[in-house]
DNA sequence: AGCCTATATCGAAAGCTGTCAATATATGAG
DNA sequence: CTCATATATTGACAGCTTTCGATATAGGCT
């Protein structure tokens, strides 16, 4: 419908929260409120494929494997990633309709 | 350049975040990662005048007054609320274009 | 089968966060 | 100045999170 074209862009904010509503807004804030999250979803968008296996992000990031995978499983887990294996290998792909999720949350009053 | 209106809409994902940018945005997303902060945010945002001091939050959101001035200093120091004196109240107003730039982060390919 | 590699899970330690009661500060009224 | 009210600060506690090393699981190869 034409909805997106009104709710995305204007600077207004979040009407009318219940509490259920805004424990759930929040736990997907949560999950972007960690810089090592954030540079997960930056380097997998970055990637000429849009996918990126684990081993290839442990190094930019500087983490061990073990602190990378519970990130990307967080990640996955609040719907902002997919996986998909392809051999031993586990490939990370981003989810923008959840990063576009939240931007309409905070933009929008909340009505329909 | 015309940057603003290519880079609102599309479900594009954060790209090329450097370390700290990375810690400079979570704390923004730190900080609406708190079901109180957002209900807050929420409430504020949808007082008729824009505008809400501290006595009149603290009831909806059931929670101790040092609590709720809490949140309010946390929100106000990241720049998603002003405060103005008016009397012994204190009136607590949300900052739009705060609240947008988190939106435009998310959406935009981080270019300029 | 056995080995190697990639990823996930477990358990624990250190640090951070939300919350409150108690107290401090500040403003206005009398 | 004194009192009452509104808001902020302090200190403490419980719970959650990030991180790691150690270990487990799973897939491919010989």
């Amino acid at each position: 419908m034409s909805t997106t074209l009104t709710t995305c862009c204007p600077p207004l904010v979040l009407q009318h929260l219940s509490p259920a509503e805004a424990e759930q807004l929040a736990a997907m804030f949560r999950v972007l409120g960690d810089p090592s999250r954030l540079q997960l979803l930056s380097l997998i968008a970055s990637q000429p494929t849009g996918a990126a296996c684990v081993c290839e992000l442990i190094e930019p990031l500087g983490l061990s494997q073990p602190t990378v995978s519970h990130h990307l499983k967080v990640l996955f887990e609040a719907g902002f990633l997919t996986k998909e294996r392809r051999g031993t290998w586990m490939y990370y792909r981003v989810v923008p309709q959840t990063v576009q999720s939240l931007c309409v949350a905070l933009t929008t009053p909340a009505n329909e």
